[in-house]
DNA sequence: ATCGAAATTTACAGCGCTGGAATTTTCTTG
DNA sequence: CAAGAAAATTCCAGCGCTGTAAATTTCGAT
């Protein structure tokens, strides 16, 4: 039901290839031809079948990214930073998203089709780095944040165990002494959180400060509601903290209200970070200190090793770190004596 | 470099016709040679390829969905809503953003290439529908929301005009007098503005309110940052108001962030609704009351209505509405006198 | 003019799969 | 057991495009 390369061809009274190369830009064209071509191109409205492309070249244009679910506003902002890295060259994303659950990261590594996308980011919550390798050894792919990683595949994060370091030593350096960690899961902790909660403990024992697992407020589900309930309870419970960092900034955003609820003043009695520096941590009320992990560093970093495997390289896996820096806002300021709106 | 149909067709024994059939479930394959090609299929590990069906059965099953930016916690639900949708019916969903620019939208409607996607879901912002009408009359498509849409085409979306009279209703209930809309652009009014607006002011006078010009707090730019100022800016200005009606839920949390600020107390002082019932509108302090749309329904219609049009329907165009209810929470209680935490 | 090299253009064979028609096999029924 | 119907399977063409290699044209230098 469309116009065909056949069309063009033989309006312009060219063969299809010269038509192709046309198309596609290849420079060992006459300049008379090209015009003749393009205008048949024009006159006709003619676009090129991709699925006819794609069958003669064995590549689609596009990359999978796959994560938990895209409602999470850190993942919504790293989809914009993959898609638009992947857009320089050349390549679409499309969505996979696994609901953070086993069967959903199988279902995403096996499904039963190939062909699809020439590759794969694939953010892991809960599989193991080696069921991660079992499957799918075919496909292309890059590791996406602290989650389990095979050796031999490559890898693009940032350094949660010193990011959390350095936030936990900001709320020291605002003179905290009991502070407390919020927004980790009831059980199974995740590496993410592992990792944050060693760095923050870490900061404590640098500090000479006790890590008390009484200041450890896990959510029942990893939500901004779960950590409402978690530090709620927690305080109700009786738990004293001047000083709190949060898992993520959905964390951070839950442990705001249930600090607001009971009358703590932000950040006066309690100084909170976050991570991921969502956009909604600036207008949260006080707005969030939080781990800024460099996004666009993290998407064109990871596209570009993963265009590097399309393109067959096969080295052992490269396992790279990416910058963040620590945002200082309302909810921890800086030590130095400022106005908090 | 992978297995092919071929190559399972000759290790069963069989055509290749047939070990398509088996690959695809089509019912008029004995069981015996069901067997035999399955275990054809699992020794070889063999996976269809994409490509090859595509382009002989001519549909991609992919639907693409398209909007401003996945970022908007709105949008981030949209999507998903629309996946799940459009999963049931077989169809993948692919991701296109436009940035809510002109340019962006144009760039979707144009895309050089063909036989990307089998139809598009389409939520404007700013094109006009003449200019839509004109671009791709070939692939089908079903707007999403008030934005413009031709009359030929399908389009799905709640009622903005009559949820914002039920919305600004409730703070009429709750016994607001000066109730005020923020979250609208300074200019060049989205029709989603311009109806929800629209409602709000028939409620006004539904109630024999005067609508006042100087209770319209616009957004320099649409986000929570733009309402925070916008907001600011007119209570520094002098304005008095009890109520609040918010475009959407963002603008309702850079109001209360803006209300915050100058130590107005939500809801005693002024009670606010905002509009999308976003995740975070459960755990903000306090909480959203508001407007909620049906996103399952309104996604499920979508795509039914899209794969009607795939599938060959070409009547004109249907414009169906799709249920909301107000939400009620913490932000604008309800009228009944009620604990807010 | 003439010849070899460089630049352009073309022919052709598929990429892997499916639709539809045609064929073969199997099942029913008298 | 034959004949016809139904079920299962195969054949074949081709979806729209590109890679490769071969053919043709053009160009520069003799």
């Amino acid at each position: 039901m469309g116009v065909r390369l056949q069309d063009v061809a033989e309006l312009a009274g060219v063969s299809m290839k010269t038509v192709s190369n046309v198309v596609r830009g290849y420079e060992h064209v006459s300049a008379a031809t090209r015009d003749r071509v393009q205008r048949a191109i024009d006159e006709l409205g003619y676009r090129p079948n991709l699925m006819g492309r794609r069958l003669a070249t064995g590549r689609t244009g596009l990359l999978a990214l796959a994560f938990s679910n895209v409602a999470l506003p850190y993942f919504a902002e790293l989809s914009r930073a993959v898609s638009a890295a992947a857009g320089q060259a050349g390549y679409r994303v499309l969505l996979e998203e696994t609901d953070g659950t086993l069967e959903g990261e199988r279902a995403v590594l096996t499904s039963s089709e190939s062909g699809m996308v020439d590759g794969i980011l694939f953010q892991p919550s809960t599989m193991s780095s080696a069921e991660i390798s079992r499957h799918r050894s075919d496909l292309p792919m890059v590791i996406l944040g602290e989650g389990a990683a095979p050796l031999p595949v490559d890898r693009v994060m940032i350094d949660n165990f010193e990011a959390a370091r350095v936030a936990t030593a900001h709320l020291v350096s605002l003179g905290r002494r009991r502070i407390g960690f919020a927004g980790h899961e009831t059980q199974n902790l995740s590496s993410t959180s592992l990792q944050r909660i060693a760095g923050y403990q870490q900061a404590l024992e640098d500090a000479g400060l006790r890590p008390d697992p009484a200041l450890l407020f896990a959510s029942r589900e990893i939500s901004p509601s779960g950590a409402v309930e978690g530090v709620g309870q927690a305080i109700d419970a009786g738990a004293v903290f001047d000083g709190l960092v949060c898992r993520d900034d959905l964390a951070a955003i839950g442990a705001l209200r249930a600090l607001h609820e009971r009358g703590r003043r932000i950040p006066h009695d309690v100084a909170v970070t976050g991570w991921d520096d969502i956009e909604l941590s600036r207008v949260t009320f006080p707005s969030l200190t939080t781990i800024a992990p460099d996004l666009d560093e993290l998407a064109r970093r990871a596209v570009e090793m993963l265009i590097e495997r399309i393109s067959g390289f096969s080295a052992a896996g490269r396992h790279e770190l990416v910058g963040y820096r620590l945002e200082v806002r309302e909810s921890a300021p800086s030590a130095v004596p400022e106005e908090t709106a």
